[in-house]
DNA sequence: AGGATGATATCC
DNA sequence: GATATCATCCTC
């Protein structure tokens, strides 16, 4: 399973920004108890909602990165269990942020059960809704989707702050490319763990 | 190509 | 306690 190679996926659309309010649950907790490649490669095209600002905010996801653990040496909790990580040890379905260059903010989701610390980076969103200015990039996306210190260790199945799918189907394919900024990490620096939607103008680095 | 800007890991 | 580094972005 999680083999590294591209393919075609469906992708659930929103009826738009002007549908009224969205309806969307969130996707249970069992969605992140699995390998973090398959809900990487699930994920793009679904929904993440923030309403902890009293804002409802849309963006559909179209570029994630997969962090398989700590025997991946581009993954923080390779590094073990720290102040930092402490959530991405945990169990699946909670959100993992951190800061970085002291001025952004990177969103993750963990994935697979407590002990295994996995997780998903979210890399860029399509604005559907309340949404200024880019959120193509980890830092722009939480930046544009007013996501900062105070999600880390959310619950991603309440109500306020997570991922939905749509009813609405559309097609279309994933391109899968080695993840961006760990040059650091050896041969893990080359695996094909970044994917995104092919063709999408938000997607950060085509 | 280099700077911003602060938390973190890893050394003394 | 010091320092190098960083799952980035912006400007030059």
């Amino acid at each position: 399973m999680g083999g590294e190679k591209s393919g075609e996926v469906e992708q659930r659309a929103f009826g738009g920004p002007d549908s009224g309010i969205f309806r969307g649950l969130p996707l249970p907790r069992d969605f992140y108890d699995r390998d973090p490649r398959l809900v990487a490669r699930e994920l793009l095209g679904h929904f993440l909602v923030n309403r902890t600002d009293g804002v409802e905010q849309i963006g559909r996801i179209v570029e994630v990165e997969a962090y398989l653990g700590p025997h991946d040496k581009a993954a923080h909790s390779s590094r073990g269990l720290t102040a930092r990580t402490r959530v991405m040890f945990g169990p699946p379905g909670y959100a993992y942020v951190f800061m970085i260059y002291g001025m952004h903010f990177c969103m993750n989701v963990v994935t697979e059960k407590e002990g295994l610390a996995s997780a998903v980076l979210l890399r860029a969103v399509e604005p559907i809704r309340n949404i200024s200015g880019s959120a193509s990039g980890p830092g722009r996306l939480s930046r544009a989707m007013n996501i900062d210190m105070r999600h880390n260790g959310w619950d991603m199945t309440s109500d306020s702050f997570f991922i939905s799918s749509d009813p609405e189907i559309r097609r279309f394919q994933v391109i899968l490319r080695p993840r961006v900024g760990v040059d650091y990490a050896g041969h893990w620096a080359r695996r094909l763990l970044r994917y995104y939607i092919k063709g999408n103008a938000c997607v950060s680095v085509p």
